[in-house]
DNA sequence: ATAGGGTTAG
């Protein structure tokens, strides 16, 4: 019988009977066990092999193995020594085998005080139900330890750690601290784990001076867990810095680096990173891929994205689910649908995160009917809707304005207990919102929690949207009396709701607001209110504002390339336009279709036809928009036939037409004169191409019988159409009644205007364009000072330009067309068609020369 | 020690 190193008492519980009855318990067939059992030898075995046998089992993760060989000891009459159990709980730990781990601890308190109160057996125990995530158990028995230790501790730090007790993992770190127990290079990555949960820098910091003075500082662990620390809080110059003295540095400090960067937005340093990675000739793993994917999906990298995928392929790494699902989200992101759909079927494992991730893939890419295809393909397969998915498909029923589709959702929503997540109900909120129903939606919001952020916001943008700019401002103060701090998205609702009504200085005042109050604006900001200046006749000061924002060290986007852009087309600033396609030619972004498309329509309309011909024949895939602004461009240009030319170059290729592309061939007629061929287009329109007829189609069809039939004419027809005249169209008139010089009629006229629309300062410019046609520069003078009163100061019946000091203000040949025409006319030398009104000084002041030809 | 999905603003 081998000698025992421990224990040196006998244990008076030790019995063989007890031990056989255990034996059954644990259901031991000895075939497990060849080399013991065939060995009819039977050398003796010492306690040592059976301990390094059991040892080995263990570490393979055969417990039930390593149990029948216990209990063969048990048979064969050894004592059994700490260090075994000790083995076999760390097995358990290993394969965290909870019901195992269980049947030895009691067979250690069968076994009696010496061995339950062990100081490594208890340490052992804590450490297992640690590892088993028991906080209950791990505490209990950490509590009555006779005697801590730094890995019963660090046992209980890594366990706080993990199901997201941060505070107690810190407070945990400095009480063993100061019981005199170091925290090693095994708690410290969980110390800094915490430090980044709650964005505690400083104490993170203070455990970074802590590691430098034990010299942990070059311990790859605890190093990329400082990298990882300072990137979580947003430091990430301390990131680079930590990252940068490392002496070695493994996989997971360079993702640590990379993923830091990804989350704080910082996506070309995180392709950099990678770059950098790819040159030391380091690996990437699954964390890798994933990070980058995420950062090439934020920049819209299509290329770098699919040269990372072949890296993938080519190591070898397995596609797991989260892999997976990156590749999923970064192929949706960048618009390859086709790419996500096939990766999604090439998965082998997928949970709901994968399906909800392809339903919002479809439902981002604007297919609702395959979005709701793929929520039933899931429901098939046993997975439960939860709350991301009802998200999901609200807001596809939100965009393509389904109410009735939405009503089932939200019914879906009650019935299940979806509607106290807040990002459902904001959910719900907006889909009532973008279907009309405001009312809804606020009934939505007065039955939830209030205290939810986004749902005040969605509410805001709901009005805002509207243009209800007093009831958005309302709940901007109202949020704010409930104690919910507006953030950015509030404040830019709400400018975005007085823009939407033409409260152009209010929407300044705003601007101004935000960043006294210390709210930066952002991108979205800026291209709110370049946008806004744009629509509301403040074309000039938009381009300004975009050289501000530009200024102010904000890059442009997409978006508000596509603004500016039609601000310089309301203004016809071809000048300011060719600078814009310089930028985006030397920025790379000329492939953005509505980049293209807006730039066809600003040449188009600030009277270049030829380089907007240029640009469109540049386009690759010519949709309906780019075909629809040559069309205007012509009209503009007065040439029906290049406008009916296009027109058929996109009947050839298939593209149906829509509303536009009819107001831009009857604006065609109606400024050559082709009064036959005008009804005509008018005719085909909706019997040939289904297209119904709107307010904008009978105003081209008046101005086309103002003009070039006879007054009277048009005044019949606006009698006989199906429509009440909207001030568009009895501006046309009134434009007519100037060129017939009917003072009179034109007088009746503006009291319906005004009637009509009291507060539209076109309207205003319409009456005095009459007036100044027939030299009333008093009657002119008295309105401009009766728009000021109003605060109106929209001018899109006239245009200007600035010569040195002095702002020099035209009007069209006719007053009826927007101010973009009168620029157009000057630029492309139509002098004939305009007619020289005045110019504004520096002070405002305005001056009539009786007449003056423009060079 | 490191990685994946949803809501609100242009």
């Amino acid at each position: 019988m081998a000698s025992l190193p421990l224990p040196t008492t006998p244990n008076p519980h030790f019995s063989r009977s007890r031990y056989t009855q255990t034996r059954k318990s644990i259901n031991v067939t000895t075939t497990h066990l060849p080399n013991f059992q065939n060995n009819e030898q039977r050398f003796p075995i010492s306690y040592k092999s059976y301990f390094h046998h059991i040892s080995s089992l263990c570490k393979e993760g055969q417990l039930p193995e390593a149990l029948a060989i216990l209990t063969e000891m048990e048979l064969e009459g050894f004592q059994i020594g700490p260090e075994i159990y000790g083995e076999l709980l760390q097995g358990c730990v290993y394969e965290r085998a909870l019901f195992t781990g269980q049947q030895i601890h009691a067979r250690i308190l069968k076994n009696g005080d010496f061995f339950s109160s062990n100081e490594y057996i208890e340490t052992k125990l804590v450490i297992f139900y640690a590892k088993c995530d028991l906080p209950e158990v791990a505490t209990e028995l950490f509590q009555r330890l006779r005697k801590q230790n730094v890995f019963s501790w660090a046992a209980m730090i890594g366990l706080y750690c993990r199901i997201g007790c941060n505070e107690e993992a810190l407070l945990g770190v400095c009480e063993m601290h100061e019981n005199g127990y170091f925290p090693d290079n095994y708690v410290v990555p969980n110390a800094l784990k915490a430090c980044s949960a709650l964005q505690l820098v400083k104490f993170g910091k203070g455990v970074h001076g802590y590691v430098i003075k034990m010299g942990f500082d070059c311990c790859v662990f605890v190093a990329s867990s400082l990298v990882d620390m300072y990137g979580k809080c947003g430091v990430l110059e301390d990131a680079r810095k930590v990252f940068n003295l490392m002496p070695e540095r493994n996989v997971v400090a360079w993702n640590s680096m990379i993923v830091g960067y990804v989350q704080n937005g910082l996506n070309e340093e995180t392709m950099e990173v990678f770059y950098n990675m790819r040159v030391e000739g380091i690996e990437p793993t699954r964390v890798t891929i994933a990070s980058f994917l995420s950062a090439a999906a934020n920049l819209d990298a299509i290329e770098e994205g699919r040269q990372v995928h072949a890296i993938a392929v080519l190591s070898g790494l397995e596609l797991d689910n989260i892999l997976g699902t990156s590749f999923i989200n970064f192929y949706a992101k960048v618009g390859k649908i086709e790419d996500a759909e096939l990766i999604f079927s090439r998965m082998n494992e997928r949970d709901v995160v994968t399906w909800n991730l392809l339903i919002s893939s479809y439902v981002q890419d604007g297919q609702v009917e395959t979005a709701l295809d793929i929520c039933h393909q899931m429901r098939s397969e046993n997975l439960r809707f939860d709350s991301v998915t009802l998200a999901s498909i609200l807001s596809a029923f939100a965009d393509s304005s389904n109410i009735k589709l939405g009503k089932v959702g939200h019914c879906y929503c009650i019935k299940n207990n979806f509607v106290s997540d807040v990002v459902v109900s904001s959910s719900i909120i907006n889909m009532y919102a973008k279907c009309g129903k405001i009312e809804y939606a606020r009934r939505v919001f007065n039955t939830s929690m209030q205290s939810d952020l986004v749902l005040w916001n969605t509410l805001i943008a709901a009005y805002a949207e509207l243009g209800l700019s007093g009831e958005a401002l309302k709940l901007f103060y109202q949020m704010q009396l409930e104690g919910v701090p507006p953030n950015l998205i509030s404040w830019n609702s709400v400018i975005l709701g007085f823009l939407k009504n033409s409260q152009v200085n209010e929407a300044r005042d705003l601007f101004l607001q935000m960043q006294s109050a210390g709210v930066q604006p952002n991108l979205i900001t800026w291209t709110t209110l370049i946008n806004g200046l744009a629509q509301n006749g403040y074309g000039y000061e938009a381009i300004l504002l975009f050289q501000k924002m530009q200024a102010a060290g904000i890059q442009p986007n997409v978006v508000s390339i596509v603004c500016v852009l039609s601000a310089c087309t309301t203004i016809a600033s071809l000048l300011y336009g060719r600078t814009i396609h310089g930028y985006v030619m030397r920025h790379e972004i000329s492939t953005s279709p509505s980049i293209v498309t807006s730039l066809v329509d600003m040449y188009a309309k600030c009277g270049s036809i030829d380089l907007a011909k240029k640009v469109f024949d540049s386009i690759l895939n010519k949709e309906l928009p780019c075909y629809n602004a040559m069309i205007l461009g012509h009209a503009l240009h007065g040439q029906p036939a290049g406008a009916f030319a296009f027109f058929e170059e996109m009947k050839k290729e298939k593209i149906q037409p829509d509303g536009i592309t009819f107001t831009g061939l009857l604006s065609a007629c109606s400024h050559a004169g082709l009064v036959d061929k005008g009804f005509e287009v008018f005719t085909e329109m909706f019997s040939k191409y289904h297209v119904m007829p709107s307010k904008e189609h009978y105003g081209c069809l008046v101005t086309l019988l103002s003009r070039c039939g006879s007054l009277e004419g048009a005044l019949r027809f606006i009698l006989t159409m199906p429509i009440e005249p909207d001030a568009h169209i009895l501006g046309s008139l009134l434009a007519a009644c100037r060129e017939h010089n009917e003072t009179d009629l034109g007088k009746y006229l503006s009291e319906h205007l005004f009637k009509l629309e009291p507060d539209n300062s076109g309207n205003y410019i319409a009456v005095s364009n009459i007036y100044a046609s027939t030299g009333k520069w008093d009657e002119v003078s008295q309105l401009r000072d009766l728009m000021k009163q109003k605060g109106l100061r929209k001018d899109p019946g006239c245009s200007w330009i600035q010569i040195g000091e002095e702002l020099h203000v035209f009007v069209a040949g006719d007053g009826s067309h927007p101010q973009t025409e009168v620029i157009y006319h000057m630029l492309s030398g139509l002098e004939r068609e305009m007619r020289f009104m005045g110019y504004v000084t520096a002070d405002g002041n305005i001056k009539y020369p009786a007449s003056k030809s423009i060079t």
